[in-house]
DNA sequence: TTGAAAGCGCTAACAG
DNA sequence: CTGTTAGCGCTTTCAA
């Protein structure tokens, strides 16, 4: 039933040592034999078979995904180039969807476990302690997707340099007093963006208080969620004094945006026209909500991410490497931009036709 | 380094049988035995080599899902179902996300080879007839979700129940003239859709006719997508005799709606007020949008989709199975219900039916 | 350049 | 109930 390689190597009149050199693209075969085998195995159709292999040879062949199951879009999108970057090069992707830190050192102890997999993709997690030492002793390339340690590959996004560019966008359209919506600041991601707002707001010579920042209490998805970005708009525009000369804010994250969005429109202020918004992600609704916002190149870190495992995986004494993405300004219809000549002409935009949706 | 079942043996002073047995839950063990290997196990946090186990037991612990990647949240949510089940039961997930036929039929043939994988979850894709033999002949479980063939067994929605529960809907608000918005009738949710509104409509004594159907050329997702759903509603409405009666659209997808809603505003027709939309599939838009639509329970698919490959595994020669799940209407805004002080009272539904199995 | 043979770590059949 | 042993299919020395 099965063909082994036996099989073909009672077929092509060879040893069994020489199908696999041949199979493995090893050199110490005559040209001639390797052509005959080849054949052969063409035409039994024979495939090796994995575990035996991994088994043999000490590798697997796969790498194991252990992602995080609460957000969504970014996901999806990394995850797509990771696929397509795996379908490329031929190795499978063995998924953990985890719900919880826990669940996460759990799968990744079990990553760990020799044999099963020749590398880890982590993401956007934080990276467990516990599991560093282990991680080093085991010696399985490892790398952090979305996220940081000194200890490992990481690939993140410049979100220092992506806030301030979504704060210096907001400035060059004239807004002088622009508020931030935040997320708890325990989280890198929002630490990081509001140094980046703050940037914006000190190079133009903007003053910079804490009292325009809503940074959210610790909670549910750390404050990135709908719900606070409605209420710290509310709290933003029910604040006479602070309304006044408000015309714009910074929200740290689409979903976010989409919440103050909400709140807006129960205060009845016009978006873009009296207050300004400029998000960060790019999620999908961003689109649909024509959110100007930050775009994040999820895909491409998805097909770094691998290469980056496979380089690991092929030279683990290398060097530590850190790969940052450069978010990308995506002008929509929120921030204000488009009704702006001047501004448009020189400004790149997408294609998306621009919808007065808050009317 | 790396602990093997000989260490295991030789510490707790018994054969590697042994440790096997204990490992396995083999009743051939003494509970005095059972438990000092355990412990020593445990002590040892010896873990199996899964490959030298796949290798010698020919099982793999393994399940591949091979799953299209051009849509999003429905793929997402089915994921997260098989995935919570997956953890519970300690089975690997192998992830294919396809781009085309051609990659999917090349995955199923790969998971077909001997020893790869347990069992293959293949998603919402034509199943490839040239596949079907070569899957009996391997004997391999494989159960389709959100699909059918009459050799396997499947998971899939009454779309035209849901359909017709759609449109009924409609009917109940008091619409007499209903268009439907489609996409390429080569599918078979498009025709199981078209069947149910039709159904809703006849049920009712309404005139059903084709002339108040737009359906897709073929084309991208076969018309399952916004730009064919923005078209179709212009047309819809730019008709001026249709356009004079016409006071609600059933359309067969959330994408298309959210087309559907950007064309009214462009004619300046209001939703609901001018006319009541409902869609299909509860996309996460759908959500932020207040489309009223058709909510597949796709968490409890996942769940259901893995449990039923797990029941092959164990029962190869069960009959061929087909569950079913019956969409729920989810009302928000498009349709106009919640306008309706009378309506809302007595539609207080939010529980979700699950599955109803029939050979 | 090639064949033979020794494992990889485990399961399962077979004796005891 | 338990130890021993023969593979599972392949990679990889080691001789030839």
């Amino acid at each position: 039933m099965d063909i082994t390689i036996y099989d073909v190597a009672r077929e092509a009149g060879v040893g069994i040592g020489t199908v696999s050199r041949c199979m493995n693209n090893h050199p110490n075969v005559s040209a001639a034999t390797r052509a005959r085998v080849l054949s052969v195995a063409k035409r039994l159709s024979y495939q090796p078979h994995v575990y035996a292999r991994g088994l043999a040879s000490k590798k697997t062949n796969a790498v194991s995904l252990i992602i995080p199951y609460f957000t969504n879009y970014f996901f999806i999108e990394v995850l797509r180039g990771v696929q397509d970057k795996a379908a490329e090069v031929g190795v499978e992707l063995v998924l953990y969807g985890v719900n919880n830190p826990a669940e996460a050192e759990h799968y990744l102890r079990r990553s760990l476990h020799r044999g099963h997999v020749d590398g880890i993709l982590f993401f956007s997690m934080g990276f467990p302690e516990s599991c560093v030492s282990k991680c080093k002793e085991m010696n399985v390339p490892l790398v952090l997707v979305d996220g940081y340690h000194p200890e490992f590959d990481s690939l993140r996004v410049k979100n220092r340099e992506g806030a301030e560019l979504a704060t210096s966008h907001l400035i060059r359209l004239g807004h002088r007093e622009i508020a931030m919506i935040n997320a708890t600041l325990e989280t890198q991601p929002a630490q990081e963006r509001l140094a980046g707002y703050r940037d914006a707001l000190e190079a133009s010579g903007l003053a910079f208080s804490m009292d325009s920042v809503r940074v959210a209490p610790r909670g549910k998805q750390d404050g990135f969620n709908k719900e606070w970005g409605r209420s710290a708009m509310r709290d933003l525009l029910s604040r006479g004094p602070v309304r006044r000369s408000l015309t714009a804010v910074f929200i740290a994250s689409d979903v976010q945006a989409i919440g103050a969005l909400e709140a807006a429109r129960e205060f009845g202020v016009r978006i873009p026209d009296d207050i300004a918004l400029v998000g960060f992600d790019d999620i999908e609704l961003a689109q649909h909500l024509e959110i100007t916002t930050m775009r994040q190149p999820m895909y491409e870190m998805g097909t770094l991410a691998l290469d980056q495992l496979l380089a690991r995986m092929k030279d683990p004494g290398a060097p530590v490497t850190l790969s940052t993405f450069m978010p990308e300004l995506i002008i929509r219809g929120t921030c204000g931009a488009r009704r702006n000549k001047n501004f448009l002409s020189h400004e790149q935009t997408t294609q998306t036709q621009l919808a007065d949706s808050n009317t």
